[in-house]
RNA sequence: GGGCGAUUAGCUCAGUUGGCUAGAGCGUCUCGUUUACACCGAGAAUGUCGGGGGUUCGAGUCCCUCAUCGCCCA
C-alpha cells in the first residue's frame, strides 16, 4: 500500500472505472416492483454541436440527484438521448455545405441533404455521448433515444393524429417570420432584434377625387419602401383628440415625479406635443372624417385604389399621423388588417424576391426593389424627406439574415384547452417549479394561449403526416371522402379525412395517417393527394420526450412504472418552449403530468458576464477541463457554484500548451487565430485558426482556473485515503461498543450523523452549492485536519490501534458514500482500495460492503450517534488548539519546538479537555503542564482568554519570548476589545434598546459586555507586567 | 415599455425566518517540508454589504426610490 501515488491519476482511473460500471450495468434500470422508481429524462442536447460548460452543469446536477437516489434504494432511471434540433442542425449543415463545397440544399435534393445531416448527427451524437460518459453521467445507455428515431417518430405521429382527429390541429394563414435564406418560417424564439442603421422614407399618396378643401395627398413614412407594393390601406387615428389628451396626461404625470434634469426633457416633449396639436389636429380630424366617408387613395406605382381607414394603430404624435398598412408583411399591420377586414397581399416569393403581385417589380430582390421603388416615386414627385435612423431589425438566429414577415399557410395546434391544463398542473402544484419565481413566467406565457404554429419548411425533422389536395368543388370533395371511407384503415381509425372550405369557396381535403404504412400512403397518393412537404417544429417531438422515450403510445411496462418522471433539471431559457409543452402534451397523451418537480439551475457566464458560446470563442469544452483537472473536479467545481439565485461567472483562460500557464481570455484575444504565451513566449492556435501556418501550431485548451480548488479537494481526499490505507495492513474487523469509544471517535460519529442529515436535505431541495460546501468543510477541516491528525498517535499505540482502524475505516467509508454523487471517480477508486484492506467494516457492527460505492447504500442519519454535548466539547478543544496556534504564530515559535501550556478552565471543561490533553502535542505542538481551575500563568506568560467557553490559555514563553512581538499582539488585542466594548456600551446605554428588545437579547449583550470588560482588564494587566519586566 | 434577477474583500461567491466582531475559496503577505497531501500546514491583512430614503430598540437581511448589469417578454 505504500506505493500509492500522492496524486490521484484520474485519467487512467476514470477509464477503468467507467468500464467496470458499464460491465456491471450499475446504471441500468429495470421495471422492479420491489423498489420505488426514480426517473429523470435528460434535456436532450442538440446534435448541432459539442457540449459546453452549461451542459456540464446541467448534467452534473442531474447525475448528483440520480446517483443519490440510486444509493437511497430507488430504481433510478436516467433516460439519455439527443435532439435532432430541426432548424439549428439543418442550418449548420447547409452553411458548411455552402462554405466547403459551394452547394445549396437544392443541389443535393431532399434525400441527399437529409443523408448529410444524418452523417453530421452521427458524428456529433458520438462526441456528445462521449462527453457525457467522461463526465461520469450515470445514464442508462441501453435506453438511448434520439428525437428522430423510430420510437419517437411513432409517438409523434400518434400525437399529431390524435390532435388532428380532435380538430386541435388546423391549417391557417398566419404572418410568420420568414427566413429567406433557409426559406422557412422561424418561431419568435428564433428571432433576435438587431439595431442597424437605416432610413425613414417619406411618401405621398394621392387622394382619389379630393373634394374642395380636402388635401390632394396624404403623407406617410416607412423604413421598408418596397412593402408599399402590398399596401391595402392607409390608416389615421379615429379619435385624434383623445389620443393627444392621453399622451399629454401621461407626460404630465411623469413630470410630476421627475428629477430636474428629466423635467427639462419632458417639458420639451410637452411643448412639442402642444405645437403639433395646434398644427395638425384639424388636418387629422379631416382625414378621419374622410376615412369614415369611405374615401380612397391611389397607391402609386401599382395604380390600385386603397381605402383610407380609421384605426388606433395610427399614432397622431408620430410622423404625419398617418400610416400605410401592409397586412401581409408587418405584424402590426396584420392586426389592423384583421380588424378592418382588409385584403392581404403577399408580394414575396419564398426566396425573398418580389412575386407577380409586385407587378413590374417581380423578380427583383428586396434591396433592388427598394431602390427602384424609391427612384420611381421620386420621378413621380411623390418622394419626401429621407431621414437617417437606427432601426430595430429582426434577424434569424439561425441564418443571421433579416427576417421578412410573410403571410403563409401553416399548421397550428390550438392551445386553448392544452395551455389551460398545463397551467392547472402548476397552480395545483401537481408540478412544482423550483425556484418558485419561475412559475410566473410559465403561467404568463401559457396564459396568452397563443396557437402554436408547428410546420416548418425544412427537410430535417418529422415530416407532417398529412396528404392533401386543393381546389376541389364540393361534389369532388365529397366523392373523395366517400372513396377514402372505403379504405379499411378508415374504419379501423388509422386514417382521418377532413374537408376545409377555403376563402374562394373551393375545398381542400386533408388526410392524416396514424402510422407509417407505405401501402396505405400509396393508396392515398393514387387518389391524387400529395404529402405535405413540411416537417414539424422540433419542439413538437421534444414535448413528448418524457413519455415517448418510455414507449408511448404502446402501454409498456416501462411507461407504467417510470412515468410520471420524478424531476426535470433544466435551464431557464426553455421553461416555456419545452417545459410547458411537455406538461400539456403529457397530460393530453398519457393523462398525467410528465414530472413532479422542475428545478431551474443558473446559467454559466464567462468572466465578462456573457453567455458562453462557440461563436464568441469563450465556450469551454468540459473535456478540456476534465483533461486538465479531472472529471471529479469539473463536477465538484460546477456543483459548488449552483446556488438558486446567482448566475455563475466563470473567468475563462487559455492554457498554454507549452508551459501550461493560464492566460486570461479578453474580448480581444478570444477572437484571434493565434496567441503568444507571455510566460514562455511559445505560440499556440485557437479555434479560429484558419491558415495552414496557424493550424500547424498546437491548439490551446480553453479552461477556467475556477476548478483548481475542486482539483485540490479531490487530491486532499485521495491523500487522506492514502493515509488510512497505509495504516491498515494489520486491520481486522471487529464490533465496537459506541459508549466505550473515546471522545474523538464519538465526535466523528456525531458529525457524520449531522453532515449526513444536512447533505441529504440539501440534495432533496436542489441546494447543490450548500451540500458541496458542507461536504468540503467536513472532509477537509474536520475529517482531515482533526480526526486524521488525532488518529496518528493512536495508531502508534498498540492498545488503541485496532479500534482506531475500525473507526477510521468506517469514517472514510461514510465519507466516500456521501461524496460519491458529486465525485464518482475518485470515490470509486478509493473504495476499490478500501475494499481490499478492510473487506468488512462499519460501526458498531462490521459488514461486507458492496463492490462499488456507486451501488452502495446512502448513509443513514443515525440519530443515536448525534450528541450535541460532544460536538460542543470538541469545538471547545478546537478553540483551545486555535488559541495556542495564534500565540505561537505571533511569537514566531518554530513548529518543531514544543511549548508548555497551562489551561485554566472550569471543572466541567476539565472533564471534557482532560481526555484530549495529549492531542495538543500533535495539533499545536504543546505540552499541557496544567489543566483545570487551579492552572495559573507562567513566569513569562502569553495568555489568551476564550470568554465564550470560559477558558484562559497560557503559553510559557520563557524560551521564546519576543517582548516587542508579544506587546504588539496584546495591544492589538486590547484595541479590538475596546472597540467592541464601546459598541456594546452604546447599545446598552440606549434606553430604547433596553426597554424594547427582548429580555434575552439584552441579557446576552450584558453578559457579553461583562466578559469583554474582564478580558480587557486582564490584557491590560498583562501589558503592564510585560512592560515592567522589559524595563 | 413590462417582468424576473443581480450588485457583499483585488477576483468568484455564501450569508435560512431582521439580533455575535459580516464568512469561504482563489489571490496577497509572514512562517514552515513535524512520516497522507506544497494540488500541503500554521498565521496575518483586506469590506461606507451599489447610492439615497424609510420601518425598527436593532437592517447585508424588510419597504420605497435611483443607478448599473444580465436574462425573458413585447
Amino acid at each position: 500500500m505504500n506505493d500509492i501515488p500522492d496524486r490521484f491519476d484520474h485519467e487512467t482511473a476514470a477509464e477503468r472505472i467507467l468500464q467496470a460500471w458499464s460491465d456491471a450495468k450499475c446504471a441500468h434500470a429495470e421495471v422492479n416492483p420491489d423498489r420505488k422508481p426514480f426517473t429523470v429524462v435528460i434535456p436532450p442536447p442538440n446534435v448541432t454541436g459539442a457540449l459546453h460548460l452549461g451542459h456540464g452543469l446541467n448534467n452534473t446536477l442531474q447525475d448528483i440527484v440520480v446517483r443519490t437516489r440510486r444509493m437511497q434504494g430507488y430504481e433510478a432511471l436516467w433516460m439519455p438521448g439527443t435532439d435532432h434540433a430541426g432548424i439549428a442542425t439543418q442550418a449548420v449543415v447547409e452553411r458548411r455545405l455552402k462554405e466547403q463545397e459551394n452547394l445549396s440544399r437544392h443541389d443535393l435534393g431532399r434525400e441527399g441533404l437529409v443523408d448529410r445531416i444524418w452523417e453530421w448527427k452521427a458524428q456529433y451524437e458520438k462526441r456528445i455521448l462521449g462527453q457525457l460518459k467522461r463526465m461520469g453521467c450515470s445514464c442508462d445507455w441501453d435506453r438511448l433515444r434520439f428525437t428522430l428515431d423510430d420510437v419517437c417518430a411513432t409517438a409523434v405521429r400518434a400525437t399529431f393524429y390524435d390532435l388532428f382527429s380532435k380538430r386541435m390541429i388546423y391549417r391557417g394563414k398566419r404572418l410568420v417570420n420568414w427566413d429567406t435564406f433557409l426559406q422557412t418560417a422561424v418561431s419568435n424564439d428564433e428571432v433576435e432584434n438587431l439595431t442597424k442603421k437605416g432610413h425613414f422614407w417619406h411618401f405621398s399618396y394621392p387622394v382619389v377625387n379630393p373634394k374642395s378643401g380636402e388635401p390632394t395627398h396624404v403623407d406617410i413614412a416607412t423604413t421598408r419602401p418596397e412593402t408599399m407594393l402590398g399596401d391595402t390601406a392607409v390608416a389615421v387615428h379615429p379619435e385624434p383628440v383623445t389620443a393627444f389628451n392621453k399622451i399629454e396626461a401621461e407626460l404630465k404625470q411623469k413630470i410630476a415625479g421627475a428629477t430636474d434634469k428629466e423635467r427639462i426633457d419632458i417639458q420639451d416633449q410637452l411643448d412639442g406635443l402642444a405645437k403639433r396639436r395646434d398644427e395638425m389636429l384639424p388636418g387629422l380630424e379631416q382625414l378621419r372624417d374622410m376615412a369614415i366617408d369611405g374615401r380612397k387613395l391611389m397607391l402609386p406605382l401599382m395604380d390600385r385604389e386603397i381605402p383610407l381607414i380609421a384605426d388606433v394603430w395610427a399614432k397622431p404624435e408620430l410622423g404625419s399621423g398617418c400610416v400605410k398598412i401592409t397586412p401581409a408583411h408587418d405584424p402590426n399591420d396584420y392586426e389592423v388588417g384583421i380588424r378592418g377586414d382588409l385584403p392581404m397581399i403577399n408580394i414575396l416569393n419564398p426566396d425573398g424576391t418580389i412575386n407577380s403581385e409586385g407587378g413590374k417589380y417581380a423578380g427583383l430582390t428586396i434591396p433592388q426593389a427598394r431602390k427602384q421603388v424609391v427612384a420611381d416615386l421620386e420621378s413621380l414627385d411623390l418622394l419626401g424627406d429621407i431621414e437617417d435612423r437606427e432601426i430595430e431589425l429582426p434577424h434569424s438566429d439561425r441564418s443571421k439574415t433579416p427576417i421578412e414577415p410573410y403571410l403563409a399557410d401553416q399548421w397550428f395546434v390550438a392551445m386553448g384547452d392544452l395551455a389551460q391544463s398545463a397551467m392547472d398542473a402548476v397552480t395545483s402544484e401537481r408540478v412544482q417549479i423550483y425556484p418558485e419565481r419561475y412559475r410566473k413566467g410559465y403561467l404568463d406565457w401559457l396564459g396568452e394561449k397563443r396557437d402554436w404554429p408547428v410546420s416548418r419548411q425544412l427537410w430535417w425533422g418529422h415530416r407532417i403526416p398529412i396528404w392533401s389536395i386543393n381546389g376541389l368543388d364540393e361534389a369532388a370533395a365529397d366523392d373523395l371522402v366517400a372513396r377514402l371511407g372505403m379504405i379499411p384503415a378508415h374504419a379501423s381509425g388509422d386514417l382521418q379525412a377532413q374537408i376545409d372550405v377555403r376563402d374562394d369557396a373551393t375545398r381542400s381535403l386533408y388526410v392524416c395517417i396514424r402510422q407509417e404504412d407505405s401501402a396505405l400512403e400509396g393508396e392515398v397518393e393514387a387518389m391524387g393527394l400529395v404529402r405535405d412537404p413540411d416537417v414539424l417544429d422540433t419542439w413538437f417531438s421534444s414535448a413528448l420526450w418524457p413519455h415517448s422515450t418510455l414507449g408511448w403510445p404502446e402501454k409498456t411496462r416501462e411507461l407504467e412504472y417510470f412515468y410520471p418522471t420524478s424531476t426535470l433539471i433544466t435551464s431557464r431559457d426553455i421553461i416555456t418552449l419545452w417545459v410547458a409543452r411537455m406538461v400539456l402534451m403529457g397530460l393530453n397523451n398519457v393523462g398525467d403530468v410528465p414530472f413532479r418537480e422542475v428545478f431551474i439551475h443558473p446559467k454559466i457566464l464567462d468572466g465578462l458576464g456573457e453567455t458562453m458560446s462557440k461563436s464568441k470563442g469563450n465556450g469551454v469544452d468540459p473535456i478540456d477541463v476534465i483533461d486538465k483537472f479531472g472529471p471529479d473536479a469539473l463536477r465538484f467545481g460546477l456543483a459548488r457554484l449552483a446556488t438558486d439565485t446567482q448566475d455563475v461567472r466563470m473567468p475563462v483562460q487559455y492554457e498554454c500548451p507549452h508551459c501550461e500557464k493560464l492566460i486570461d481570455q479578453t474580448k480581444k484575444n478570444r477572437s484571434l487565430p493565434k496567441l503568444g504565451c507571455p510566460s514562455c513566449g511559445g505560440e499556440f492556435s485557437t479555434q479560429w485558426a484558419e491558415s495552414a501556418e496557424d493550424k500547424a501550431l498546437t491548439k490551446a485548451a480553453v479552461v477556467s482556473e475556477r476548478f483548481e480548488t475542486a482539483r485540490n479537494f479531490v487530491n486532499k481526499l485521495w491523500n487522506a485515503a492514502r493515509f488510512v490505507l497505509m495504516n491498515m495492513e494489520d486491520y481486522s474487523s471487529q464490533t465496537v461498543v459506541i459508549e466505550d469509544l473515546p471522545l474523538e471517535d464519538r465526535w466523528l460519529l456525531s458529525r457524520l450523523a449531522t453532515v449526513t442529515k444536512h447533505v441529504t436535505e440539501a440534495v432533496d431541495r436542489y441546494r447543490f452549492a450548500e451540500s458541496t460546501r458542507v461536504l468540503y468543510d467536513f472532509a477537509w477541516n474536520e475529517f482531515c485536519s482533526f480526526y486524521v491528525e488525532i488518529a496518528k498517535p493512536r495508531l502508534a499505540d498498540p492498545e488503541k490501534r485496532a479500534v482506531t482502524q475500525a473507526v477510521l475505516a468506517h469514517g472514510l467509508d461514510r465519507l466516500l458514500r456521501l461524496l460519491h454523487p458529486v465525485m464518482p471517480f475518485v470515490t470509486e477508486a478509493i473504495w476499490e482500495c478500501v475494499n481490499q484492506v478492510a473487506p468488512e467494516r462499519g460501526v458498531p457492527v462490521p459488514q461486507e460492503p458492496p463492490q462499488f460505492v456507486m451501488t452502495a447504500s446512502w448513509p443513514e442519519t443515525v440519530a443515536e450517534h448525534y450528541d450535541e454535548s460532544i460536538e460542543r466539547q470538541f469545538a471547545e478543544f478546537q478553540e483551545v488548539v486555535g488559541a495556542i496556534r495564534k500565540i505561537r504564530a505571533s511569537q514566531n515559535i518554530p513548529p518543531r519546538e514544543t511549548v508548555p501550556v497551562s489551561i485554566r478552565c472550569s471543572d466541567s471543561s476539565l472533564s471534557r479537555l482532560q481526555p484530549m490533553a495529549s492531542y495538543f502535542a500533535g495539533l499545536a505542538g504543546a505540552e499541557v503542564v496544567a489543566l483545570g481551575p487551579e492552572a495559573t500563568a507562567f513566569e513569562t506568560d502569553a495568555p489568551l482568554a476564550l470568554t465564550s467557553i470560559d477558558v484562559v490559555v497560557h503559553v510559557d514563553l520563557e524560551k521564546f519570548i519576543d517582548v516587542e512581538a508579544e506587546l504588539a499582539r496584546l495591544e492589538k488585542l486590547q484595541s479590538q476589545l475596546i472597540k467592541q466594548i464601546t459598541g456594546k456600551e452604546q447599545k446598552l446605554n440606549n434606553e430604547n434598546f433596553v426597554a424594547r428588545a427582548p429580555a434575552e437579547v439584552v441579557d446576552k449583550e450584558r453578559a457579553s459586555l461583562a466578559d469583554l470588560q474582564q478580558q480587557s482588564e486582564s490584557v491590560e494587566g498583562d501589558i503592564q507586567r510585560l512592560r515592567e519586566k522589559s524595563c
